[in-house]
DNA sequence: GTCCCGTCAGACAACGTTGTCATGTAGAAG
DNA sequence: CTTCTACATGACAACGTTGTCTGACGGGAC
């Protein structure tokens, strides 16, 4: 192994100005930096991540807390965060809480305090449902610790967040249907204290009143965010003499569900009741028909999250960006809506 | 920060003690220890795993290698190394590395040279297609990272694996095809140069072979196991008047793509044609109708191969385990299978 | 010519742990 | 009673890097 001294040595200088040239720091002509540079790409030098973070306290990771893995949303945000790590030479830790019970800050204390002892990540990405609670972003900024919140507007200003405006594009959604001439829609709804439950459900409602369309209570059934939950809240809307002409489900998983459950029932999507997701997920494009959604850019999330903590703990020289970010979602029109009866 | 040091002067003994205890090293009385113990959860101390590793050349990292993070069969595995790795008091990375071109052991090396120099993980989890590549274990190997293989046989002694028999549950999915009368089976390859791909194949082909059934070049075409190339396939075997009664597809999202080949021909499944899938991935239970398929025991697969590895270089003081493990498979029944016509 | 300041480079210690070696004790074997 | 061995403990150095401090050099202001 190829240590600093190693390349000191080859370019006839200290160890202490290696240092400084690998870090960029300033104090190095520009002749001795390029020596240096040389020297270490010769002997294919790089730098160990435990020296480095045992002395500087930093960890050079990031970490990605969410209570399940096994999510596409979830997933994809993974798949944005790693893409932007790999690309700073950072790494990505993942870690998973699930059942967070009452109080999910003791939760998650009692979960990270030992490892925040053991490693301390320079920067923490929380989806929901822990991007939705405050004290969790509050505890791990007092912690030291940088945080971005994907999904969920942040009330703290040093946490970071980025999403999409939920409460529009359940309005896009829900006006698509309207234009389709449905004038009874059920809706299912998501995990209940999460900000997209509710911004979706707003949506739907504002829309509603936009077109002077009642308000039904009995259309409105709640559900997790999942399959199962979509299944049983399809059959709910779906196993009646008055059943809506459409369903929006507040995710893709969701309104696959419902697909199911109208087949159960002997009903066929579109032609017998339109359905609407939310996300464009990867069961999106593989359900009968095809469902119409609106995309949220997840990746996208993920990449933006990460470049963010980074741009944060390494001393970000330019101006301070505004706190909450929103980036543009998409309606993806497919198979799923059909005019009303 | 609570330090070795702290813990040693309020038990009253030397750090090298403290460590001792700490790694649950001979050599120390039980009283002794028993005293350190608590001094350590008194002060909460928990060790520094960057001092650690730079002293010990030992990371307590291991690494979840794939060529894509977004599949559920990838992800699956991840939740089982995840919890494990948490269980254990590990750290769990992930790494992509998409497009290997064609020399992939080669890409490989130059993508985790660098990262091998840096730091270096304890044991390193591959999947396919990497799991495959008996170049990559191999390399790895010689580096002095532990690796264990999923879903692929290892050829080297050194390297674990652990998965299904495979031949034996294409052969399950066949026989069950063929009991309900089917005698023209389509087939849905998987990713070339994989031996699940060839093995399922061997299963199928091994079925027809004992039952007297003539098998036919026309009905195999390949594949690439995402939802695409199985509508693809769908449409190929099924948009023609000889079409066969029923589709093995390679896997789960290969299979929903057939569901939707066919709806797109007017085929409705399982009245018009059966189909069976692989995996019993998320999707499978999410499709009118839900597949009919073989469980893997893919968390377990994550579970079994993060604790193999860490038993490696914990010094496993027991007998050598076999390096080849073989996990049980299941038939799951569900509706988008019925009798020929 | 003197003083000061900004620039540049290196010597040295420190981060928190574990590996190595030395030392001490007690009991068994001779 | 001595010698040997196994067990117990500690002192010290080392891992590879970065923070702090000190010093040298050159140029501009007085």
């Amino acid at each position: 192994m190829t240590t600093m001294l190693d390349v000191a040595q080859r370019a006839g200088v200290s160890v202490k100005t290696v240092s400084r040239v690998i870090n960029n720091e300033p104090y190095v002509q520009d002749a001795l930096r390029e020596r240096v540079k040389t020297a270490a790409r010769d002997l294919g030098y790089v730098p160990s991540a435990s020296a480095r973070s045992l002395r500087s306290r930093r960890s050079y990771q990031i970490q990605l807390i969410s209570h399940i893995m096994t999510t596409p949303y979830v997933h994809a945000i993974q798949a944005g965060a790693m893409q932007t790590c790999q690309a700073e030479g950072y790494q990505l830790l993942v870690a998973v809480l699930p059942d967070c019970g009452d109080d999910p800050v003791d939760a998650f204390r009692q979960r990270f305090e030992p490892q925040l002892a053991t490693k301390k990540p320079d920067g923490v990405i929380l989806v929901p449902p822990f991007a939705d609670i405050d004290g969790i972003g509050a505890w791990l900024t007092q912690q030291g610790v940088a945080v971005a919140k994907i999904g969920a507007q942040s009330t703290l200003d040093s946490v970071f967040s980025v999403r999409i405006d939920e409460f529009a594009a359940a309005r896009d959604l829900t006006s698509l249907l309207v234009e389709h001439g449905h004038r009874r829609i059920g809706f299912i709804r998501g995990r209940e204290n999460e900000s997209a439950t509710e911004e979706r459900f707003r949506g739907y409602r504002s829309v509603l009143g936009d077109h002077g369309l009642p308000f039904e209570e009995g259309l409105v059934t709640p559900g997790t965010f999942d399959f199962a939950s979509g299944v049983e809240g399809g059959v709910r809307l779906l196993d009646r003499a008055d059943r809506p002409t459409a369903v929006f489900a507040s995710n893709d998983d969701m309104a696959a569900g419902v697909i199911v459950a109208g087949h159960r029932l002997g009903l066929v999507a579109p032609r017998d009741f339109s359905i609407v997701g939310f996300d464009d997920s990867a069961i999106a494009e593989k359900t009968w028909p095809a469902l119409t959604t609106v995309r949220q850019p997840v990746l996208a999330f993920g990449t933006v999250a990460t470049t963010e903590l980074i741009r944060t703990f390494e001393g970000a020289p330019g101006a301070s960006e505004p706190p909450n970010r929103i980036l543009d979602h998409c309606l993806v029109l497919r198979d799923s809506v059909s005019a009303a009866p």
